[in-house]
RNA sequence: CGGGGCGUGGUGUAACGGUAGCAUCCAUGAUUUGGGAUCAUGUAGUCCGAGUUCAAAUCUCGGCGCCCCGACCA
């Protein structure tokens, strides 16, 4: 993409009204638009990070055998009553409308009423499980109180995955395949050394369940970490009969600010006995189906990455989910050769499937470069008089700031091809 | 939901109760071109509503909005 067509523009100053690192950093760099506390929209250098996160998470969940699907925004109270969650004093932050006749309905919050309703329509014999379920949809709660830039809004993109066992052994296994998979997930979005596998409280139907906090002053959390096991206790669950059945010692841990960037959770029956999710087994006999879910907060994901790996300049992408794997940036002055030699660069890259930004902008080189230091795209290749005199191209890394001079071959060794936006 | 802070051009900021200023952005022109250039000209603003006052951005009350701390977080 040409950046000259990029309706978006960086600003110099942080909007007063954000204190959060990543809605600061956003927003300058044009990723974000705030349209009200706790609601954000994704401009197009958002959409793409947004949409490589996207990308990424689904990999991991179709390699887990899950099926994706795509449930309603607006939802019947029904499967809600039968659990006993319409109530606004079982879950206090719901965002409830009403149809022409008064009909209740609510926006969602979660799903697993509508999908466990859903499914009594298909699964009924032990053939039909195990089941992985998932989908990448716009969450809405009622949160009494939105921060932290894009970690903690009203509105925002969850993917929420939904395990059917038909019995506990089965849930379980799964259970540490998904958390294999979560893993994945932080370790190729490039928060793999900061995030720890957290145990925190597990409700009515398991112990504990399982956070993957992400260190970062910015989270919200407190954990205890042993970095050598690197596993994790939530504050929540911190105490002395918990450490000794995990394993570990006071004396190993250490505490540290954490954002839960993941949780994965056993419901058990909790929700499969009131919906009537039951299937019929070998011998004919009826059992309920075992439940577990699976949440990643896509939004929260994009901030906690802003959080972790920025630096003064600004934003720091792994090339994994920047919104380009290359900056080109053309340094024009009044020199022709240089644009003419920018543009067909620019061509011949589009032509070859590399995700591309072409600073082809007839701007000043410090504004330049302070745009794409704030905008963060990993490699930055700069086209100017100086490199050209040579037969260089000026290659750039964003992290470490170290610069080689290389000529074009090398040049198109060296951008990645990765699958991307 | 409890507490605190704050609302001034698109953005960031100033103004004792007395002429709303500066910077930036944007537009036009000129000079510039390796780390957010310079000059000139122009466009653009006191969150909303009441009240006090000769006079309100400024004081009072109400509303709305935003930020922070805490509580809450299926």
């Amino acid at each position: 993409m040409k950046q000259s067509q990029l309706f978006t523009k960086t600003r110099k100053e942080a909007p007063k009204d954000e204190v959060s690192k990543n809605a600061e950093l956003l927003i300058r760099a044009g990723f974000i638009h705030k349209e009200m506390a706790g609601v954000y929209s994704y401009l197009p250098l958002g959409l793409r990070v947004l949409k490589n996160i996207e990308r990424i998470i689904r990999e991991e969940m179709n390699a887990l055998g899950g099926q994706e699907v795509l449930l309603t925004t607006l939802q019947n109270k029904e499967s809600w009553q039968k659990t006993g969650r319409f109530d606004d004093a079982v879950i206090d932050n719901w965002f409830k409308t009403k149809l022409k006749n008064d009909t209740e309905l609510g926006l969602a919050n979660t799903h697993e009423e509508p999908l466990s309703a859903l499914l009594t329509n298909f699964a009924k014999s032990f053939r039909d499980f195990p089941l992985y379920i998932y989908q990448i949809q716009t969450k809405f709660r009622n949160e009494s109180r939105a921060k932290s830039g894009i970690m903690r809004g009203r509105e925002f993109l969850m993917k929420d995955l939904y395990s059917f066992s038909r019995d506990q052994k089965e849930h379980d296994v799964f259970y540490e395949k998904a958390k294999n998979a979560y893993h994945k997930i932080f370790t190729r979005v490039g928060l793999g050394g900061q995030t720890y596998e957290t145990f925190a409280s597990g409700g009515s139907f398991a112990k504990y369940s399982h956070e993957f906090q992400t260190v970062t002053d910015a989270g919200e959390d407190i954990i205890y970490i042993d970095e050598k096991k690197r596993i994790a206790v939530n504050k929540e669950v911190l105490a002395p009969e918990v450490l000794k059945e995990l394993g570990l010692e006071k004396k190993d841990l250490v505490e540290k600010k954490a954002v839960e960037v993941g949780n994965i959770f056993s419901l058990g029956t909790r929700f499969s006995l009131p919906l009537g999710l039951f299937y019929t087994d070998e011998k004919g006999e009826k059992k309920p189906v075992i439940i577990g879910s699976y949440g990643i907060g896509l939004g929260r994901l994009m901030g906690t990455v802003v959080e972790v790996l920025s630096d003064e300049k600004g934003i720091i992408w792994p090339e994994s989910i920047a919104p380009f794997t290359v900056h080109l940036v053309s340094l024009l002055g009044d020199k022709v050769d240089v644009r003419t030699y920018a543009d067909n660069l620019y061509l011949k890259l589009e032509k070859s499937g590399v995700s591309v930004l072409y600073d082809d902008r007839d701007l000043r080189p410090g504004e330049k470069f302070a745009d794409s230091d704030l905008i963060g795209i990993p490699n930055r290749a700069i086209i100017s008089e100086r490199g050209m005199k040579d037969d260089k191209i000026e290659w750039k890394n964003r992290e470490t700031g170290d610069i080689e001079m290389i000529d074009e071959k090398e040049f198109f060794r060296r951008v990645p091809r990765t699958v991307h936006v």
